[in-house]
DNA sequence: GCATAATCATTGATTAGTCAAGTATATGTC
DNA sequence: GACATATACTTGACTAATCAATGATTATGC
């Protein structure tokens, strides 16, 4: 009975992030959201990556909206569906907390794991299938 | 974000539990209290055997205590610890509902790693390091 | 073209857990 | 033997998530 312990001592190591005013869950928003096609995503599809329901995601984001680091848009064509966009501020703060939650998953990840220079998306990566 | 997944996914496997009036939490307490000496285990030490605080295990007690599967001992002389008792009530739903378990787990893990026959305690052990 | 079904998002109610503080008891030190 | 500190447990306040129900819109079958 606690998987989730894992999954909470690597989130606690990424407490640091609490110096750009983001924390663990809002750091993977922007990350995923930064790295789709227009910084953009729909809400069903964010759900989806993240493994929460479509309600928790409403309630995940809704601070984040509050703080201004995503912002919502209409889908072209679609009246059901909601994206989520990354706000110029949401991708300045990604940009600063990046280098922080690299140096962070650097200290994670084996050193022969990390091919290309990007130690967040390598952990990301190696938690993916399950986690993200 | 969310190892916590692989956790959901066996704990709800074991829904089918819930023919014996309890769930994948419930069983665990009675698995770990029957399986130790004179079936009862002081609180502390159960929390810490499946991860959660102190508090966490006080209100995962309370129903099973209203529901007579557990009740409380006394310490025979530290009047600060307060141990956990398996009820006959408590032993016999567990003896119901490990074949029951034993079923599931066997669905779950992998045959070349069930040696004795007691897949539970195999699933248990398995997931053991990181989980109870 | 209309009825029915499916999809997307939000909301209220509930659950499972945390942390911080509080109570009670034990232990060590002087 | 009294005080400081540590341990065991409980409680209140809070957080993060779930589910079930709902509203709105789009897709499908006939």
């Amino acid at each position: 009975m606690n998987l989730a312990k894992i999954q909470a001592v690597i989130a606690r190591r990424f407490d640091k992030l609490s110096m750009h005013g983001i924390g663990f869950n809002d750091f993977l928003i922007l990350y995923l959201l930064q790295q789709s096609p227009g910084e953009k995503l729909r809400r069903a599809d964010l759900s989806e990556k993240v493994g929460l329901t479509a309600s928790g995601i409403t309630r995940m984001l809704l601070p984040m909206e509050k703080m201004g680091l995503i912002k919502r848009e209409a889908h072209e064509w679609d009246a059901r569906v909601s994206y989520v966009v990354l706000t110029a501020a949401g991708r300045q703060i990604y940009e600063d907390a990046k280098y922080t939650a690299n140096a962070i998953a650097k200290e994670i990840i084996p050193v022969e794991n990390l091919k290309n220079n990007q130690p967040v998306a390598e952990l990301f990566k190696l938690l993916g299938g399950t986690i993200v």
